[in-house]
DNA sequence: TTGTAGGCGTTATCAA
DNA sequence: TTGATAACGCCTACAA
């Protein structure tokens, strides 16, 4: 099929010597001007392009940046992913995806794969960086990993592993939000959403916690519901919320998806959004906008952090120095899912 | 940083030759298990593993698969590439993503950078091969690829470029959308969104006409309007429509988010979706089913799709003749957006 | 300015 | 059963 063609054809065919070949297609040294259009003709005429592979074994660098994450069909990773290989593509960088789906096997294989394919740096996301207790082995295979190539961790950390870290500021969104709902007259605040052991859940909590102890506001442990990050988990916490006598006035939610399930419940059962309970979001997914009644949300400014990560890793590949850890600041977008409270209304069922 | 290990180190520790250590390697041929163990011991101490890299180069083949699509950040290039890769992977290859950004230029760049590093197959989803009328250059460049490495376009074609083709029956959805529409008593029916000009509208929209002709309705011309594929596009359509004077009692839309876009904006002109129209979408995205009311949409089976076209390629990089045309059956799925006409109901405005 | 030779890490062939 | 050698495609000293 692809009689592959290399620099010994073109020599042959230029009348030069396979390094003349090379000087012309680096231009790391002079050649005639004549040879060198000469040889210039013969690439032109077969097409010809280097075989990076061969390049690679030799310079000992692919150019290649693996990325590994939980799953790329989410969006708050598909943008993410889409502003880190485009920053790596200004620095000279491919990426190389992998979708661990959550498994933490695949993770393992993926980061064995990617060192057999001499990527010159890792960016790892989500799953094990985001379990609050570290597996001893995975941290073991961590360890090695970075022994051999450099390691950026985005939006988590590892207990025993010193990684580079690159993330967004989600205490402060969480701050944001709280600070929002005080504003908003919201005095019944619950949170909703997220697996117990993952640390993005367990970040925002203790924000939580702390911004409604800073208003002196009550925390109603009964409203504080674990679950998924998907809408079904948004829905079935929504619900399990409805069954409790006394309900919240504002919903916060790990993620907007959970929010939501959380708003397609609460309607079915009749109750206005943002009119009688107010629900928040985060991560401000292309939908938070569009969805009714509109998803306030915590934007988590998705190219400055794709594109630090990258430069990070980049520096590192590079020997230099970058910060150990470096965070990005949120923001809250108000929409129509959040509003003041009003005091002739209150919510009973 | 990183002193990477060799067959040389293994062997030297192990008191043998590099051939050993790779006949212990590769496993084709036989060793004396003793000798095995001993080897087998060092590689596991120095956790060493062969450069793929190394290995690609001799045996020209990388095993790795390039996917170019238009923006990995739309849900239906994300699921589909995520079935693409478990896939690929289940047969022994990696993938390697490339974001165009919807760019021919940068499809260009792409296409370059898979040839040079040695990509096995190429994936081609969007861009120009949907593309109604194809620009000669993007054929020649098309063709030259094809030369060199096979290449299998997924939902598209070009002219003059005889590739494999895996697709999904997007006529055949939309006929079954039609048909639906027709048992619901629906008469009046427009199509909104899509780029004139780009092959996955025209598909649609010319089974739209065959499938109206066929059960003797009537095509309003002012109901066919054209746009984008995005949200803020069926809000752009849907006003449009708004201004006439005749309405249509159902909106089929190029795809799930012309439809979001579009059932915003009746809502917002107090229009009841199914009650007053009917609106129905296109590819069945994870957020069909919950953007309330439920969207009635095509799904274009991912996980077949994707396989079919993965299994296509790597049959072709086998030497295999695989068909050279491949289509995958729709499914269309009922929801809320979409019901019988009512009689004692009509809309004007 | 250009050519020769050696090496990047691996595997396959051939000989021992 | 094992070792030496050549080869994959490219680049860079070094020599000419």
């Amino acid at each position: 099929m692809k009689k592959s063609i290399t620099i010994y054809d073109i020599a042959n065919e230029s009348n030069v010597s396979p390094s003349t070949v090379s000087r012309v297609l680096t231009g790391n040294e002079r050649v005639k001007p004549e040879t060198k259009r000469k040889v210039l003709e013969v690439i032109e005429k077969y097409n010809f392009r280097p075989n990076s592979l061969a390049r690679s074994l030799l310079y000992k660098q692919s150019k290649m940046i693996g990325i590994i994450l939980p799953d790329i069909n989410h969006p708050f990773f598909s943008m993410l992913v889409q502003k880190m290989e485009a920053k790596a593509l200004e620095l000279g960088y491919t990426t190389f995806l992998c979708n661990s789906m959550n498994d933490p096997e695949n993770e393992s294989t993926y980061l064995q794969t990617l060192l057999d394919k001499q990527v010159d740096g890792i960016l790892f996301l989500g799953g094990r960086i985001n379990e609050v207790d570290s597996n001893e082995i995975y941290v073991a295979e961590m360890n090695n990993t970075m022994e051999q190539v450099p390691v950026v961790f985005v939006n988590g950390r590892m207990d025993n592993v010193n990684a580079h870290i690159v993330k967004t500021d989600e205490s402060a969104g969480m701050y944001e939000i709280i600070d929002l709902l005080w504003n908003f007259k919201h005095r019944k605040i619950a949170f909703l959403g997220g697996l117990k052991g993952v640390s993005s859940r367990k970040i925002k909590l203790e924000a939580f916690h702390d911004a409604m102890t800073r208003h002196s506001l009550e925390i109603n442990d009964d409203w504080i519901l674990d679950g998924d990050f998907d809408i079904e988990s948004g829905e079935e916490l929504a619900k399990q919320l409805l069954y409790m006598k006394d309900c919240p006035t504002a919903i916060v939610c790990v993620n907007d998806f959970v929010a939501i399930g959380v708003i397609r419940t609460l309607q079915q059962f009749d109750i206005r959004i943002p009119d009688d309970i107010s629900v928040i979001g985060f991560d401000d997914i292309y939908l938070a906008k569009y969805f009714p009644p509109g998803i306030t949300s915590v934007t988590q400014n998705y190219n400055q952090l794709g594109a630090k990560a990258v430069e990070t890793l980049v520096e590192l590949i590079n020997g230099k120095r970058p910060e150990k850890e470096w965070t990005i600041p949120t923001k809250l977008v108000v929409r129509g899912s959040s509003k003041m409270v009003q005091n002739d209304k209150s919510v009973d069922n």
